[in-house]
DNA sequence: CATGCATCCGGCAATATGCCGGTTGCACCG
DNA sequence: CGGTGCAACCGGCATATTGCCGGATGCATG
């Protein structure tokens, strides 16, 4: 196969939600057999469509911080500052954005030390220009 | 059960990954029977602490486009515009954070000016005081 | 010491999965 | 045209997993 077709959308947006779905249930829900469900699934999984199952977890663990780190860099592309960013174990997520800011990373770490340190660290790195903290305060919703 | 332990904390790591593992297996890493842990995830599933299962999909739809609404508030906390945010389908994620924002909000909408007239609604609730748009122009890495 | 309760274990029937052979529709080619 | 290859589908059987018990154990409480 190559393309995604309808099918395979109906399938990734069941298990956006509900990924502990028997492939039976997802097969019936799709309107074909458990075999040929099971085969889409796989080669989504393989294609790298679907990156992985998670659990989504509500609470935090106790004590742990999250937060974003608005990041301004001095001159895009952002070469190097993204890979070095992901080698950070506290960084969950990076975002190249539009506007004002370049980067958006959601960290969480464990505390406000650690968030103290890997902000000094992300500041000094080279292209870095202007680094802002914003400390989690609350959680509202969180979809998909 | 009341208090998250340190087996429930293993549970919640292996299952924010895999989340579709057998529960055998998983009682077999946590050394466990296979009834106890499954009665665990149950309860961490009922506790709100699990509060779903989610295929993490790599490739986003073909147009979907995501972005960073970053919010600054009159006056906190926000009553209301908290719950009217969550209205939103389009609204992926809410947090409250600390510093010069009071919310950051992530957004997928399908088109340019589907975000343009999320933005504005947003913009013109009332209690919000300054509003900028980041759109997310290229994602790096993602966990959990 | 009896009672209640949380937590654990193992077992059996029902269900789901992995793995296979077989069918179908279709494009391609001598 | 018939033949070949291929992608996608189906159903079936052995094996693995789950749901749903009953029963053991440790522990606080009256």
């Amino acid at each position: 196969m190559q393309d995604i077709d309808a099918i395979d959308r109906t399938i990734l947006s069941i298990l956006s939600r509900e990924a502990r779905i028997p492939m039976k249930s997802l097969a019936g829900r799709i309107g074909l057999s458990r075999s040929a469900t099971t085969e889409r699934v796989t080669r989504l999984e393989k294609a790298g469509i679907i990156r992985g199952y998670r659990a989504d977890i509500g609470q935090l663990e106790e004590g742990q911080i999250q937060a974003f780190l608005l990041v301004t860099l001095q001159r895009t592309p952002s070469i190097g500052v993204l890979d070095r960013l992901a080698g950070f174990s506290s960084v969950r997520k990076v975002s190249s954005v539009s506007g004002q800011l370049d980067l958006v990373v959601e960290v969480e770490v464990g505390s406000i030390n650690a968030l103290n340190e890997l902000r000094n660290e992300v500041a000094t790195m080279d292209n870095v220009e202007d680094l802002t903290t914003s400390i989690v305060l609350r959680r509202g919703i969180e979809r998909s």
